[in-house]
DNA sequence: CATACCGTACTATCACGGTGGTACAGCAGA
DNA sequence: TCTGCTGTACCACCGTGATAGTACGGTATG
């Protein structure tokens, strides 16, 4: 479980820390049934607090991703890595989708974009 | 002076604001010398607070994109024009950056990403 | 000069994300 | 049973983005 959190970067920590379990969850980092690290362990780990990884836990269960045993910890649901292989191909597409938005609206030449796609696509 | 304002983008408004004057400049629908349209004119038409597009004014003044003329109104400056398409440019190079850093630290497979970036940019 | 607009500078208020701290119910293991 | 961990629910606090309103000095135009 090695997450990377950034303070500064306009997505709120607790939904970074709810997409990275996520993503975890989608390429088997994580398996069904499988426990994952409690609130203050991973706010520990991650320097943050304890509330903010809580209600990134909170968001998963609502979405039937981690299922909570009281007192013992919170594992990874059933059908959670199909929800979870979806839901990152759309993260992904929703960003790069705003981001080509944004690119058109600045009338910035197409030779351009498709310039910088290539050189950040190799760099990655 | 056509602008679209997303208030829950995650983006600032007044950040919003002041780049999609730089990218006018950018792209030369604003001319070095022209004067752009007033404070509480451009709150008006995006519906937003004139303090937010005086914090955009103020920012791009501070980086010597716009000057003002005091009672009368801000032109845009002389040298303007190379800073905003260098701007522009690293701006959608960075948001590209961000997205490819998220998609490969959630193990996205390398062609599944190209699908969507080839996808996305033929949409735009 | 008077009016109307310009940018600018405040003040107050609100929502939200995040932190820090405390408290409580439930389970596991010694 | 006691201790230690678990998730959960609060509370107060702070910074920031945004809004609303008011005020002031400067300029253009009549």
């Amino acid at each position: 479980m090695f997450f990377k959190i950034n303070p500064s970067n306009g997505v709120p920590v607790y939904e970074q820390v709810s997409r990275q379990i996520m993503f975890a969850v989608a390429s088997g980092s994580l398996g069904p049934g499988e426990m994952i690290p409690s609130v203050r362990e991973m706010a520990r780990e991650l320097a943050i607090n304890p509330n903010t990884v809580a209600r990134a836990f909170r968001d998963l269960q609502d979405q039937n991703i981690l299922q909570t045993v009281r007192g013992t910890g919170v594992e990874v649901a059933k059908g959670a890595k199909s929800k979870c292989v979806n839901a990152r191909t759309r993260v992904i597409r929703d960003r790069l989708r705003d981001v080509f938005a944004e690119a058109r609206q600045s009338q910035l030449n197409d030779e351009e974009l498709q310039e910088i796609v290539d050189a950040e696509l190799q760099n990655s």
